[in-house]
DNA sequence: TATTGTTATACTCTATAACTATA
DNA sequence: TATAGTTATAGAGTATAACAATA
């Protein structure tokens, strides 16, 4: 007779733990945004652009996020028709949408990163200092060894290094 | 000015993190599975069947995997197509469909295993052994935390437990 | 000719509801 | 009446290709 019972067949594969931990956090994560009517990847498009020194564009930021330009049009109208951002024309170069944070915006956005905190630390609940420190600072190895074989097209260097173009960056990563 | 480049916004983010090593993870697996002529969500059926003493039904499977049955439907067809599975009546209970493997498919299964394991070794390879069983402890734990607060339908004690009902369980986990 | 933003189309995945056959 | 399997339909999300404006 297998055993089978506790040490289960599933819970055992890293690839199953993965999913169901993405798919958790990112349950709780779309609940905690909604009172801020915006979904995670909404906030991580704000982020970016608080981050950057310089104005980026809409390529840029869905460059840094990982996700195709095409489907970066449809998050800013989002964030625009909400009044969190607001597109302008660059000067330099009239091709680029400039997108920048209203002041509405980033009052949201101040708001939504403390909540997305609280999700983060309630998701990590479980566990002791020692092994949350442990479990982020393991996915963060794994995620710069993966962008050093440049399996990702995301989180490049972004404004800082010399703009690696990566691959051919299909759409992969949202948040 | 701020400060963004190398502490960037983006990977100090546990959901985004996550997200990254699950779509990474998933597209090693893929392309490692793709030979089987297996999804990942394929395998994992294959090993719960393999794994349960009694012969599970796709009601059963798909409880033990957190998908529904109308997609593990599809699941087993295409499974059923490749001459790993094969569909029974149970004599006890008429309406019950058996899912036994096939010779073939027990075959695929223990090869299409050492790959996934493969993948999940290479995958792992940035860290040195202590951080990556912090990582797969960690993860663990939260799996289980995650379980007690009922807040997935799957991974249920199967065959083993009496059997908790849990959530109204929508589509959540594949692999 | 290449790049940025945009739109349109197709394709995949999933959620929902219904239908059948059994119980 | 409830359950297991199945099917069909609609919706969300994404990939691809094309187009307009600009460089």
């Amino acid at each position: 007779m297998k055993d089978e019972c506790p040490p289960d067949v599933l819970s055992r594969r890293l690839g199953y733990l993965l999913k169901h931990a993405y798919v958790a956090m990112a349950a709780e994560m779309e609940a905690a945004l909604a009172p801020f009517r915006l979904l995670p990847r909404e906030l991580g498009v704000m982020a970016v652009i608080a981050a950057s020194h310089e104005q980026p564009s809409q390529l840029e930021i869905a460059a840094r996020l990982g996700v195709d330009r095409t489907t970066m049009v449809g998050v800013i109208d989002s964030l625009e028709s909400k009044g969190y951002v607001e597109r302008h024309r660059s000067d330099r170069d009239r091709r680029r949408n400039v997108v920048t944070l209203t002041p509405a915006g980033q009052v949201c956005l101040k708001e939504a990163e403390e909540a997305r905190e609280r999700v983060e630390r309630d998701f990590l609940a479980p566990l002791d200092e020692t092994s949350a420190t442990a479990l982020t600072e393991a996915l963060l190895t794994l995620h710069v060894a993966q962008s050093r074989m440049g399996r990702t097209p995301l989180a490049g260097p972004g404004p800082c290094g010399p703009s690696a173009p990566g691959g051919p960056a299909g759409e992969l990563v949202g948040e």
